[in-house]
DNA sequence: TTGAAAGCGCTACCAC
DNA sequence: GTGGTAGCGCTTTCAA
């Protein structure tokens, strides 16, 4: 029997009535000037009871729940998403709310019974992600609602939506090698005219930064972004006489296929050629060496969007880019010459 | 404006009164003896209308909110922790059951918040889960509710709970060595005499069904759970003239750190070595050569676990072991010579 | 068969 | 300063 005390019985046993326990308990006594004693004696009587104020029968009242929706479009097939339900998971309960975790499984239809489910039940606000950078489409329950936008952008409606920077990661990769005297020799191994948003801004940086530096890349070796792709097709570059100095990976995954094909060649890294990479996945600390990585900060954004839906002020920028952090490892090292 | 539409108005429009609406929209109709034409109208109003109960209202008579919780220690440094979200997400919408995802952050102190903020709001049942299998204690708010745990166990209370079949995955890792005539020279790789009780059943059944067969393992390379270790440890093996023909790792990433010590030394899976794992993570399909794993069934605990909750009969069984599948791939090849 | 009315626990208005 | 009282939207008993 769980919260079977009322506010009610704390009234009768402090001996006054449900309104006056109702505003110390809720803190508004000073400002319902509630004499100090009567005061002292709801609080004594509350903690005695251990009173807990039933939120449903408040949320009746009030028709907020303190609770938020996280909905998603997958959670379990990229491992990454760990980072965006745990930023949100903290933030929320930062914020004194719970939240409710939806998988729509890119269904329309199980989508909006969602949706539907949680207006039912009142939840406060939505956190709307996707598990990779892209626009969205909101469903219809959701455009009247209180709304941020995780990983995702939408045309559809004015709210506020928290993406990496990924042009300013792109710019970072790029930098990290040409610190360490990388000019010549720079693949680029991935995909970056895919559809993903990612991949054109990584690329778009990367590019950016070496033509600021006066060089470019020197070609880009295309494959998808997973290792068995990535190890194929930089194992087909390698035993096509392809020779890099250094590599800049679109993601962790490739990274590990061109390591694959690069032991399995005795090639060796960073000795033979450095390697740097996006994402900072488990990975990038599993393979030998440790991966350098610009990471995606899927808590951090999380928490940001969490602050935005329930922050006091309504954000002024719309926008928000979290920087990508660079985690140096050691799959880098200087160029063998100037 | 959601959830503008009350019983009341779709009383008023199919011209009846609240009672009558109530017990058609709760499909009571027959049982109550409602006139057909009157069921029409309600029905009828209730679809115009665009009518959905209020859960919160309900809820605060029913004292059923249609929403569980579940309950982790920890969810972002496993990548594994995915399949068990997965699975109960999938499983409660299945039931028509949302489902509240908290984070304990092993903190005892933020662990009774938590189930607080979740009793407060009437949640009807929780799973309780541990990222590795392993006893727990269940926090004091939680003894009197609906529980099940997940991936753990407890003495405390009477309560089931859902746990893979460590024991048979494994005897199956080592059948599957034997029927690929590998009798000699199988090494297992890991740390057996952990604490976490995987680490004991899977040791045992490989060992169960290798005495079965006349055999036994060659030895144990001990090393801790990651890849980092494994690869240091198992290349000191192999480095001080180690030889085997095949190897049981304890996960994969055990798995991920012996192939790199293999191909860091010229060797290669399965030419040299025969390689079996556990968990069946991402890694053991991003692995070159592909690698058979006996897998974590994770989403399947987790539905099974929502169903004791969830399910109309209370188990008769309190213990459920779950088989863990075999995933056979291609880091496994017939032994050399008999 | 249908309808009036009470009440779940809380908030908030309005008298005293 | 304090205390009735009226709902929030629903379920359910009881009378008609």
């Amino acid at each position: 029997m769980p919260s079977r005390v009322t506010l009610q019985d704390v009234a009768v046993r402090a001996d006054t009535s449900r309104t006056t326990a109702h505003y110390v308990l809720t803190g508004r006594d000073r400002e319902m000037r509630i004499a100090e004693e009567t005061r002292r004696r709801v609080l004594r009587a509350a903690n005695e009871l251990r009173y807990r104020p039933d939120l449903m029968a408040r949320g009746l009242r009030t028709r907020v729940t303190r609770t938020i929706a996280l909905i998603t479009d997958t959670i379990a097939t990229e491992a990454y998403a760990g980072g965006l339900v745990h930023g949100a998971l903290a933030a929320a309960a930062g914020h004194g709310h719970l939240l409710f975790v939806c998988e729509t499984e890119e269904d329309p239809a199980l989508e909006e019974r969602l949706v539907g489910e949680l207006a039912d039940r009142h939840v406060d606000a939505y956190l709307y992600a996707s598990m990779f950078t892209r626009d969205v489409s909101l469903p219809a329950g959701l455009r009247t609602q209180r709304v941020a936008l995780l990983n995702c952008r939408t045309s559809q409606r004015k709210c506020p939506w928290v993406v990496p920077d990924e042009r300013r990661g792109g710019r970072d990769a790029a930098r990290i090698l040409l610190e360490t005297g990388h000019r010549e020799g720079i693949w680029l191994v991935g995909e970056p005219n895919e559809q993903v948003v990612a991949g054109l801004e990584r690329t778009a940086g990367i590019q950016e930064t070496l033509r600021a530096a006066g060089t470019a890349l020197a070609g880009t070796v295309h494959c998808t972004w997973w290792p068995e792709s990535a190890y194929e097709e930089f194992g087909a570059f390698l035993d096509g006489g392809g020779r890099a100095s250094a590599v800049i990976c679109l993601n962790d995954r490739v990274a590990m296929g061109v390591y694959q094909a690069l032991t399995a060649r005795g090639l060796s890294v960073p000795g033979d050629v450095s390697v740097v990479s996006f994402d900072d996945s488990d990975l990038a600390v599993w393979l030998q060496p440790p991966l350098t990585s610009v990471a995606l900060p899927h808590r951090e954004m999380a928490a940001r969007a969490v602050r935005l839906l329930l922050g006091r002020q309504t954000p002024t920028e719309l926008e928000v880019r979290v920087p990508m952090p660079v985690r140096l490892r050691e799959s880098v090292r200087p160029a063998a010459s100037a």
